[in-house]
DNA sequence: ACACATATATGTTAATATCATATACCTAAT
DNA sequence: ATTAGGTATATGATATTAACATATATGTGT
C-alpha cells in the first residue's frame, strides 16, 4: 500500500519530487547562513513543509559536501553532542539557481496535469 | 553530470516527480477512452508535456494492469504490428482522483519553495 | 540508574528511471 | 530481393534513491 496517497500500489512512494530536499537545504542555508543537520531537520519541516527522514538527511548532507555544494565544520556544543555546522558554497548557490529553474519547469508540468484533470471533471459535470 | 539540470551531481535525475507518468496515462485514458501504448507515448509528450522512455512506458502499463488500474486487449492492425489497447478501470479512475489530490499537495510544496526562493532573491537585491 | 531529547551516522532493501537491446510487422526505396 | 525506417511491444542490466532500522554518544531531568 502506497504511503503517500493510500492507493492500491505496493509502492512506498508517489508524487515525491526527486531530491527535492537538496534545493530546500540550500535555500535554508542561504537564508540562515549556517545550520547543523538536526536544525535543518526541523527547519525543513516548518519552512519548506518537507517531512525528512533523518538518515536520509545526514546522508544527503555528506553527499552535498562531497560535491562541494556545502562545507562543514565541527562545533563544540556544551548543551549536547558536538554539531557539524554547514555553510553553502558558491557552487551550492549556483546549483540552487539551476534547481529553481528546473523546479519552475516541474511546476509547469504539474499545472498542465492539474488543469487537464480539472478540465476533464468540468466536462463530465456538463454531460 | 545530471541530465535534468546540468549540475555537478553525478545523478541522472533531479526534480522528477516520481511515477508522474501513471496519473498522466490515466488522465489521457479518461479523455480518450482507449489507447494503445505507442499512441500514449505521443499523447503524453504532446498533451502532458511528459517525455517518456518507451521501455519505461510499457513496463509501467503492465504494472498498472497488474494492479488493475487499466485493462487491455489485443487488437489486430493491418497497417503494422498488432496493438494492445488499454482502457481505464473503476479502480484507475479512483486512483486518478487520489493522485490529483496528492499532486495538488506536491504543487503546494513546490510553490512554498519557489516563493521562498524568489523572496530570498528579492531581499538580496534590496541590500 | 533510567528515560528522553539532542546529534550524527551507517546497513539493508525495494522501487524506480534510464539506457540498451530484442523481436516483429508493414511500406517504400534501392 | 534486401535494406531501411516507422510502428509496436517487451525485457535485461544497472545506478540511484527513499525508507526503515539500527548504532553510538552527550547532556538533562527524575
Amino acid at each position: 500500500m502506497c504511503k503517500s496517497c493510500g492507493c492500491s500500489s505496493r509502492s512506498r512512494n508517489f508524487g515525491n519530487i526527486e531530491r527535492f530536499v537538496e534545493p530546500c537545504i540550500l535555500l535554508l542555508l542561504s537564508k540562515e547562513n549556517s545550520m547543523h543537520g538536526y536544525g535543518l531537520l526541523k527547519g525543513l519541516e516548518e519552512h519548506c513543509g518537507e517531512k525528512v527522514d533523518i538518515g536520509n538527511l545526514y546522508r544527503t548532507l555528506r553527499r552535498m559536501e562531497a560535491i562541494e555544494w556545502v562545507k562543514s565544520e565541527w562545533n563544540e556544543n556544551d548543551a549536547g553532542p558536538d554539531r557539524r555546522t554547514y555553510t553553502i558554497t558558491k557552487e551550492g548557490s549556483e546549483y540552487l539557481e539551476i534547481a529553481a529553474q528546473s523546479l519552475t519547469n516541474t511546476d509547469k508540468l504539474l499545472h498542465k496535469f492539474l488543469d487537464g484533470y480539472r478540465n476533464m471533471n468540468q466536462n463530465n459535470k456538463t454531460l
